[in-house]
DNA sequence: ATACTAATGATAACCATTTTCATTATGTGT
DNA sequence: ACACATAATGAAAATGGTTATCATTAGTAT
Protein backbone atom coordinates (compact mmCIF):
# COMPACT_ATOMS: atom_id res chain seq x y z
CA UNK A 1 0.00 0.00 0.00
CA UNK A 2 1.26 3.49 -0.90
CA UNK A 3 1.61 6.32 1.14
CA UNK A 4 -0.94 8.11 -1.09
CA UNK A 5 -3.38 5.50 -0.28
CA UNK A 6 -4.28 6.26 2.88
CA UNK A 7 -5.24 9.64 2.46
CA UNK A 8 -9.47 9.52 2.76
CA UNK A 9 -9.20 5.67 2.79
CA UNK A 10 -9.83 3.63 6.19
CA UNK A 11 -6.65 2.87 6.87
CA UNK A 12 -6.12 6.20 9.23
CA UNK A 13 -9.57 5.22 10.57
CA UNK A 14 -9.10 2.21 11.22
CA UNK A 15 -5.82 2.98 13.08
CA UNK A 16 -7.48 5.68 15.10
CA UNK A 17 -10.71 3.76 16.49
CA UNK A 18 -8.75 1.00 17.56
CA UNK A 19 -6.54 3.36 19.36
CA UNK A 20 -9.88 5.12 21.07
CA UNK A 21 -9.72 7.86 19.03
CA UNK A 22 -11.79 10.04 16.80
CA UNK A 23 -11.59 10.52 13.25
CA UNK A 24 -11.41 14.35 12.30
CA UNK A 25 -10.54 16.39 9.08
CA UNK A 26 -7.57 17.87 11.17
CA UNK A 27 -5.71 14.55 11.86
CA UNK A 28 -6.69 13.19 8.39
CA UNK A 29 -5.13 16.67 6.81
CA UNK A 30 -2.13 16.18 8.99
CA UNK A 31 -1.08 12.53 8.29
CA UNK A 32 -1.63 13.74 4.81
CA UNK A 33 0.86 16.63 4.39
CA UNK A 34 3.30 14.35 6.19
CA UNK A 35 2.68 11.27 3.87
CA UNK A 36 3.39 13.51 0.63
CA UNK A 37 6.30 15.43 2.00
CA UNK A 38 9.94 14.84 0.82
CA UNK A 39 11.79 16.47 3.70
CA UNK A 40 11.59 16.16 7.25
CA UNK A 41 8.87 18.28 8.51
CA UNK A 42 8.55 20.43 12.15
CA UNK A 43 5.48 20.76 13.49
CA UNK A 44 4.96 24.77 12.24
CA UNK A 45 6.18 23.69 8.62
CA UNK A 46 3.46 21.57 9.21
CA UNK A 47 0.87 24.13 10.66
CA UNK A 48 1.19 26.09 7.78
CA UNK A 49 0.81 23.42 4.82
CA UNK A 50 -2.26 21.92 6.96
CA UNK A 51 -3.28 25.69 7.46
CA UNK A 52 -3.42 26.53 3.62
CA UNK A 53 -5.83 23.81 3.30
CA UNK A 54 -8.05 23.81 6.46
CA UNK A 55 -7.45 27.32 7.78
CA UNK A 56 -9.71 26.19 10.60
CA UNK A 57 -6.99 24.03 12.25
CA UNK A 58 -5.00 25.34 14.77
CA UNK A 59 -0.97 25.28 15.58
CA UNK A 60 -2.44 23.32 19.32
CA UNK A 61 -3.96 20.58 17.07
CA UNK A 62 -0.94 19.77 15.04
CA UNK A 63 0.93 19.46 18.17
CA UNK A 64 -1.29 17.28 19.93
CA UNK A 65 -1.70 15.08 16.95
CA UNK A 66 1.84 14.83 16.23
CA UNK A 67 1.76 12.99 19.90
CA UNK A 68 -0.56 10.61 19.20
CA UNK A 69 0.91 9.66 16.11
CA UNK A 70 4.12 9.14 17.01
CA UNK A 71 2.61 7.48 20.41
CA UNK A 72 0.82 5.24 17.70
CA UNK A 73 3.96 5.07 15.61
CA UNK A 74 2.57 6.21 12.72
CA UNK A 75 5.15 8.55 13.15
CA UNK A 76 8.94 9.15 13.75
CA UNK A 77 9.87 12.54 16.10
CA UNK A 78 13.83 13.30 15.86
CA UNK A 79 16.04 15.87 16.84
CA UNK A 80 18.17 17.13 14.34
CA UNK A 81 19.95 19.57 16.78
CA UNK A 82 18.26 22.77 15.69
CA UNK A 83 16.08 22.93 18.65
CA UNK A 84 12.80 21.63 16.72
CA UNK A 85 11.61 18.81 16.49
CA UNK A 86 10.93 16.84 12.77
CA UNK A 87 8.44 14.51 12.31
CA UNK A 88 8.40 12.03 9.37
CA UNK A 89 6.06 8.90 8.07
CA UNK A 90 7.01 5.57 9.91
CA UNK A 91 7.28 2.75 7.38
CA UNK A 92 3.69 1.48 6.29
CA UNK A 93 5.48 -2.27 5.34
CA UNK A 94 8.10 -4.19 7.13
CA UNK A 95 11.52 -2.31 6.14
CA UNK A 96 10.17 -0.12 2.75
CA UNK A 97 10.63 3.22 3.62
CA UNK A 98 13.08 2.59 6.40
CA UNK A 99 16.15 4.53 6.59
CA UNK A 100 18.96 6.56 8.56
CA UNK A 101 20.49 9.90 8.75
CA UNK A 102 23.23 12.07 8.11
CA UNK A 103 23.44 15.38 9.73
CA UNK A 104 25.26 18.11 9.16
CA UNK A 105 26.55 19.64 11.85
CA UNK A 106 27.16 23.07 9.91
CA UNK A 107 23.84 23.92 7.91
CA UNK A 108 21.50 21.63 9.35
CA UNK A 109 21.09 19.78 6.20
CA UNK A 110 19.85 15.81 6.48
CA UNK A 111 20.19 13.63 4.27
CA UNK A 112 18.56 10.27 4.51
CA UNK A 113 20.03 6.93 3.60
CA UNK A 114 19.14 3.42 3.00
CA UNK A 115 22.18 2.14 1.34
CA UNK A 116 23.83 0.07 4.45
CA UNK A 117 20.64 0.03 6.17
CA UNK A 118 20.71 -4.10 5.65
CA UNK A 119 23.76 -4.53 7.41
CA UNK A 120 23.17 -1.86 10.00
CA UNK A 121 19.66 -3.43 10.93
CA UNK A 122 20.96 -7.11 10.78
CA UNK A 123 23.84 -5.87 13.75
CA UNK A 124 21.23 -3.56 15.29
CA UNK A 125 18.76 -6.68 15.89
CA UNK A 126 21.73 -9.27 17.13
CA UNK A 127 22.79 -6.34 19.58
CA UNK A 128 19.03 -5.45 20.59
CA UNK A 129 19.00 -9.02 21.70
CA UNK A 130 22.16 -9.14 23.58
CA UNK A 131 20.80 -5.93 24.98
CA UNK A 132 17.66 -6.64 26.15
CA UNK A 133 18.47 -9.62 28.05
CA UNK A 134 21.45 -8.61 29.95
CA UNK A 135 19.77 -5.36 30.77
CA UNK A 136 16.21 -6.41 30.86
CA UNK A 137 15.27 -3.70 28.73
CA UNK A 138 12.35 -4.13 26.49
CA UNK A 139 13.47 -2.53 22.81
CA UNK A 140 11.13 -1.16 20.51
CA UNK A 141 12.99 1.46 18.40
CA UNK A 142 16.50 2.73 17.73
CA UNK A 143 17.99 5.76 16.36
CA UNK A 144 21.13 6.02 14.27
CA UNK A 145 22.66 9.43 13.11
CA UNK A 146 25.91 10.35 11.36
CA UNK A 147 26.38 13.77 11.77
CA UNK A 148 29.24 15.49 10.22
CA UNK A 149 30.48 18.20 7.22
CA UNK A 150 27.65 17.72 3.90
CA UNK A 151 29.57 17.97 1.00
CA UNK A 152 28.63 22.08 0.45
CA UNK A 153 29.99 22.74 4.11
CA UNK A 154 33.17 21.03 4.13
CA UNK A 155 33.87 22.35 0.44
CA UNK A 156 33.59 26.41 2.01
CA UNK A 157 35.32 24.90 5.15
CA UNK A 158 38.26 24.22 2.99
CA UNK A 159 38.31 27.34 0.69
CA UNK A 160 38.11 29.56 4.02
CA UNK A 161 41.40 28.53 5.07
CA UNK B 1 45.03 10.02 31.73
CA UNK B 2 42.47 9.40 34.12
CA UNK B 3 39.84 12.09 34.11
CA UNK B 4 40.11 13.39 37.73
CA UNK B 5 44.18 13.98 36.86
CA UNK B 6 42.61 16.53 34.04
CA UNK B 7 41.41 19.07 36.83
CA UNK B 8 43.84 21.60 37.92
CA UNK B 9 46.49 19.66 35.32
CA UNK B 10 47.87 21.86 32.32
CA UNK B 11 45.36 19.82 30.24
CA UNK B 12 42.64 21.94 29.50
CA UNK B 13 44.89 25.03 29.98
CA UNK B 14 46.62 23.55 26.77
CA UNK B 15 43.08 22.75 25.01
CA UNK B 16 41.68 26.07 25.57
CA UNK B 17 44.24 27.89 24.88
CA UNK B 18 45.42 26.19 21.59
CA UNK B 19 41.51 26.85 20.65
CA UNK B 20 41.93 30.54 21.65
CA UNK B 21 40.12 30.37 24.69
CA UNK B 22 41.22 32.10 28.33
CA UNK B 23 41.78 29.75 30.72
CA UNK B 24 38.82 30.66 33.91
CA UNK B 25 37.66 29.19 37.00
CA UNK B 26 34.83 28.57 35.73
CA UNK B 27 35.47 26.32 33.06
CA UNK B 28 38.04 24.74 34.73
CA UNK B 29 34.93 23.96 37.35
CA UNK B 30 32.33 23.00 35.01
CA UNK B 31 34.55 20.16 33.49
CA UNK B 32 35.33 19.26 36.54
CA UNK B 33 32.00 18.67 37.85
CA UNK B 34 31.30 16.87 34.29
CA UNK B 35 34.28 14.76 34.80
CA UNK B 36 33.40 13.33 37.81
CA UNK B 37 29.66 12.60 37.03
CA UNK B 38 28.29 9.63 36.60
CA UNK B 39 25.21 10.31 35.64
CA UNK B 40 23.96 12.33 32.12
CA UNK B 41 23.97 16.24 33.32
CA UNK B 42 21.67 19.05 32.21
CA UNK B 43 23.18 22.38 31.74
CA UNK B 44 21.06 23.21 34.84
CA UNK B 45 22.43 20.24 36.99
CA UNK B 46 25.80 21.82 36.22
CA UNK B 47 24.87 24.73 37.40
CA UNK B 48 24.03 23.63 40.55
CA UNK B 49 26.91 21.55 41.30
CA UNK B 50 29.79 24.21 40.46
CA UNK B 51 27.90 26.95 41.97
CA UNK B 52 28.09 25.51 45.54
CA UNK B 53 31.51 25.19 44.77
CA UNK B 54 31.68 28.60 43.51
CA UNK B 55 28.55 30.39 44.07
CA UNK B 56 29.69 33.31 41.30
CA UNK B 57 29.20 31.07 37.93
CA UNK B 58 26.03 31.85 36.58
CA UNK B 59 23.75 29.79 34.31
CA UNK B 60 24.25 31.83 31.81
CA UNK B 61 28.55 30.80 31.90
CA UNK B 62 26.93 27.52 31.91
CA UNK B 63 25.48 27.31 29.04
CA UNK B 64 28.34 29.08 27.07
CA UNK B 65 30.94 26.74 28.30
CA UNK B 66 29.74 23.75 27.39
CA UNK B 67 28.62 25.60 24.12
CA UNK B 68 32.27 25.81 23.59
CA UNK B 69 33.87 22.66 24.75
CA UNK B 70 30.99 20.72 22.79
CA UNK B 71 32.60 22.17 19.78
CA UNK B 72 36.35 21.51 21.13
CA UNK B 73 34.91 17.98 21.37
CA UNK B 74 35.86 17.74 25.00
CA UNK B 75 31.87 16.79 25.79
CA UNK B 76 29.07 14.91 23.84
CA UNK B 77 25.36 16.35 23.88
CA UNK B 78 22.72 14.26 24.04
CA UNK B 79 19.26 14.94 23.91
CA UNK B 80 16.76 12.06 25.38
CA UNK B 81 13.89 13.21 24.80
CA UNK B 82 12.97 15.18 27.97
CA UNK B 83 13.33 18.70 26.92
CA UNK B 84 16.25 19.45 28.04
CA UNK B 85 19.69 18.55 26.73
CA UNK B 86 22.49 16.14 28.85
CA UNK B 87 26.32 16.37 28.53
CA UNK B 88 28.80 13.84 29.22
CA UNK B 89 32.76 13.78 29.20
CA UNK B 90 33.48 12.84 25.40
CA UNK B 91 36.16 9.99 25.83
CA UNK B 92 39.74 10.91 26.77
CA UNK B 93 41.87 8.02 24.74
CA UNK B 94 41.00 6.20 21.81
CA UNK B 95 37.93 4.24 22.66
CA UNK B 96 38.44 4.33 26.56
CA UNK B 97 34.65 5.58 27.91
CA UNK B 98 32.99 5.12 24.63
CA UNK B 99 29.55 3.61 24.89
CA UNK B 100 26.09 3.93 23.66
CA UNK B 101 22.66 4.43 25.69
CA UNK B 102 19.63 2.82 26.21
CA UNK B 103 16.72 5.21 26.76
CA UNK B 104 13.59 4.49 28.55
CA UNK B 105 10.98 6.52 27.08
CA UNK B 106 8.27 5.91 29.93
CA UNK B 107 10.81 6.96 32.43
CA UNK B 108 13.69 8.81 30.98
CA UNK B 109 16.28 6.72 32.44
CA UNK B 110 19.39 6.00 30.22
CA UNK B 111 21.58 3.19 30.63
CA UNK B 112 25.23 3.53 29.26
CA UNK B 113 25.82 0.15 27.65
CA UNK B 114 29.55 -0.56 26.01
CA UNK B 115 29.26 -4.56 25.66
CA UNK B 116 28.62 -5.17 21.82
CA UNK B 117 30.21 -1.63 21.07
CA UNK B 118 33.24 -2.98 19.44
CA UNK B 119 31.08 -4.74 16.75
CA UNK B 120 28.81 -1.97 16.23
CA UNK B 121 31.80 0.37 15.83
CA UNK B 122 33.29 -2.05 13.62
CA UNK B 123 30.17 -1.98 11.33
CA UNK B 124 30.47 1.63 11.89
CA UNK B 125 33.48 2.46 10.97
CA UNK B 126 32.79 0.45 7.69
CA UNK B 127 29.66 2.08 6.89
CA UNK B 128 31.03 5.38 7.47
CA UNK B 129 33.27 4.81 4.76
CA UNK B 130 30.91 3.69 2.16
CA UNK B 131 28.13 6.96 2.84
CA UNK B 132 31.61 9.51 3.18
CA UNK B 133 32.05 8.21 -0.54
CA UNK B 134 28.55 8.32 -2.03
CA UNK B 135 27.44 11.37 -0.10
CA UNK B 136 30.36 13.10 -0.02
CA UNK B 137 29.76 13.53 3.43
CA UNK B 138 32.41 14.20 6.20
CA UNK B 139 31.47 12.14 9.04
CA UNK B 140 32.69 13.23 12.14
CA UNK B 141 30.41 11.29 14.92
CA UNK B 142 27.37 9.22 14.98
CA UNK B 143 24.70 8.71 17.81
CA UNK B 144 23.27 5.06 18.61
CA UNK B 145 20.69 5.18 20.75
CA UNK B 146 17.94 2.39 21.66
CA UNK B 147 14.73 3.28 23.16
CA UNK B 148 12.12 1.02 24.91
CA UNK B 149 10.93 0.37 28.40
CA UNK B 150 13.35 -0.54 31.44
CA UNK B 151 12.47 -3.53 33.29
CA UNK B 152 10.90 -1.51 35.87
CA UNK B 153 8.70 0.17 33.43
CA UNK B 154 7.96 -3.11 31.81
CA UNK B 155 7.19 -4.43 34.71
CA UNK B 156 4.60 -1.79 35.94
CA UNK B 157 3.03 -2.06 32.36
CA UNK B 158 2.44 -5.84 32.76
CA UNK B 159 1.08 -5.05 35.61
CA UNK B 160 -1.60 -2.74 34.81
CA UNK B 161 -2.94 -4.82 32.42
C1' DA C 1 -32.02 13.40 17.09
C1' DT C 2 -29.80 13.14 21.78
C1' DA C 3 -26.37 12.85 25.02
C1' DC C 4 -21.83 11.92 26.28
C1' DT C 5 -17.33 12.99 25.79
C1' DA C 6 -13.26 13.73 22.99
C1' DA C 7 -11.26 17.27 20.12
C1' DT C 8 -10.46 21.92 19.08
C1' DG C 9 -8.80 26.94 18.90
C1' DA C 10 -7.34 31.02 21.15
C1' DT C 11 -4.70 32.47 24.57
C1' DA C 12 -1.60 32.35 28.03
C1' DA C 13 1.86 29.92 30.43
C1' DC C 14 6.08 27.30 30.46
C1' DC C 15 10.80 26.67 30.41
C1' DA C 16 15.26 25.65 28.31
C1' DT C 17 18.28 28.32 25.94
C1' DT C 18 20.18 32.88 23.90
C1' DT C 19 20.99 37.61 23.58
C1' DT C 20 22.20 42.07 25.44
C1' DC C 21 25.12 45.02 27.71
C1' DA C 22 27.68 46.94 31.27
C1' DT C 23 31.40 45.10 34.22
C1' DT C 24 35.34 42.16 35.30
C1' DA C 25 39.18 39.17 34.50
C1' DT C 26 42.77 37.20 31.50
C1' DG C 27 46.83 37.07 28.54
C1' DT C 28 50.21 39.78 26.10
C1' DG C 29 53.54 43.13 25.24
C1' DT C 30 56.14 46.32 27.84
C1' DA D 1 54.97 44.22 37.87
C1' DC D 2 51.94 47.26 34.73
C1' DA D 3 48.81 48.59 31.37
C1' DC D 4 46.23 47.65 27.53
C1' DA D 5 43.20 45.12 24.43
C1' DT D 6 39.84 42.05 24.45
C1' DA D 7 37.60 37.84 25.92
C1' DA D 8 34.63 36.25 29.59
C1' DT D 9 31.15 37.04 32.83
C1' DG D 10 26.54 37.83 35.40
C1' DA D 11 22.05 39.77 35.63
C1' DA D 12 18.24 40.54 33.29
C1' DA D 13 15.40 40.34 29.50
C1' DA D 14 14.19 38.22 25.25
C1' DT D 15 13.39 34.27 22.39
C1' DG D 16 10.95 30.51 20.64
C1' DG D 17 9.32 25.84 20.59
C1' DT D 18 6.10 23.37 23.10
C1' DT D 19 2.29 22.60 26.61
C1' DA D 20 -1.63 23.70 29.66
C1' DT D 21 -6.16 26.00 30.32
C1' DC D 22 -10.80 26.46 29.31
C1' DA D 23 -14.84 27.51 26.98
C1' DT D 24 -16.76 25.85 22.61
C1' DT D 25 -17.45 22.53 18.87
C1' DA D 26 -17.89 18.16 16.74
C1' DG D 27 -17.77 12.87 16.49
C1' DT D 28 -20.06 8.73 17.90
C1' DA D 29 -22.87 5.38 20.26
C1' DT D 30 -27.58 4.96 21.54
Amino acid sequence: MHMRNRIGSPWLKGRLRCCGYKITIGREAILDVISKADTHLSAEDIYIKVHSMCPNIGLTTVYRTLEIMVKMRLLHKFDFGDGRARYEIAKSEEGENHHHHLVCTNCNRVIDYNDFIDEEVRLLKETEKGLSRKYNFKITNHLIQFYGLCEKCENLRIKRK
